[in-house]
DNA sequence: CCGCCTTATCGTTCATCTACGATGGGCGAT
DNA sequence: ATCGCCCATCGTAGATGAACGATAAGGCGG
């Protein structure tokens, strides 16, 4: 996390990970491993009500939105959140969300 | 208002919020929103590249995720932002990311 | 009253998502 | 070498999304 990484996101890439999360399964796949740390792809099949091949294409989402990436162990692949990425989604998030709070709605909406 | 409204979102809502943000035109649409405060469905027609019908559907998903709404206003309609609404996302987001900080990833990642 | 302007909705078409079973490839064990 | 395990990918079917034009509803001005 050095001053060089991107404080916010580029518009796309902002779309492809609100695109990621806005999935349940998804986002139960990013809790599990967080609550895990890593898992391999037959501990995530096992937690969710999924076929192995939905799960696998679940996780090529997230790879590609790249909030996890995967490490390949021998005949397992073990999957891990990228800290990294997820901080500057993060970021990128606040940033929207900072320049929405900028106005004031005309409807009170309380 | 009352002690009831939940700090963070629903799982379901926060899935159907990221989706409403999971498009660019979508996106823009908030910004529009949030820089003027408030806007006709005309003048949002006017700055995005789409169809009237196409514009209308997006904000009809805005809307749905709860995140504009809109103020009947003679022959047109006025759409803004939904403060509280944007607030309660922002809120969820953080818990979610919150959530997923607690992991150390396996995979460096710089 | 009639037409105009503004917006929502309908119906359609094409693309993408989601889910599954089945297939295939890589690696370890027998 | 062969078998079995684990996972990714392919192919498919059904559902949903995105975009458009056309149409209808609602109120204002002439």
């Amino acid at each position: 996390m050095t001053a060089t990484d991107a404080p916010t996101l580029t518009d796309d890439a902002l779309v492809a990970v609100a695109r990621a999360l806005s999935h349940p399964a998804r986002l139960e796949i990013l809790r599990t491993l967080a609550g895990r740390g890593t898992c391999l792809c037959g501990q995530l099949v096992d937690v969710l009500p999924l076929a192995q091949s939905t799960v696998s294409q679940h996780l090529r989402v997230l790879r590609e939105a790249g909030l996890v990436c995967r490490e390949t162990d021998g005949p397992r692949t073990c999957y891990c959140l990228d800290a990294a990425a997820i901080a500057r989604a993060r970021a990128a998030f606040d940033a929207l969300f900072d320049g929405l709070d900028a106005a004031d709605s005309c409807c009170g909406s309380v």
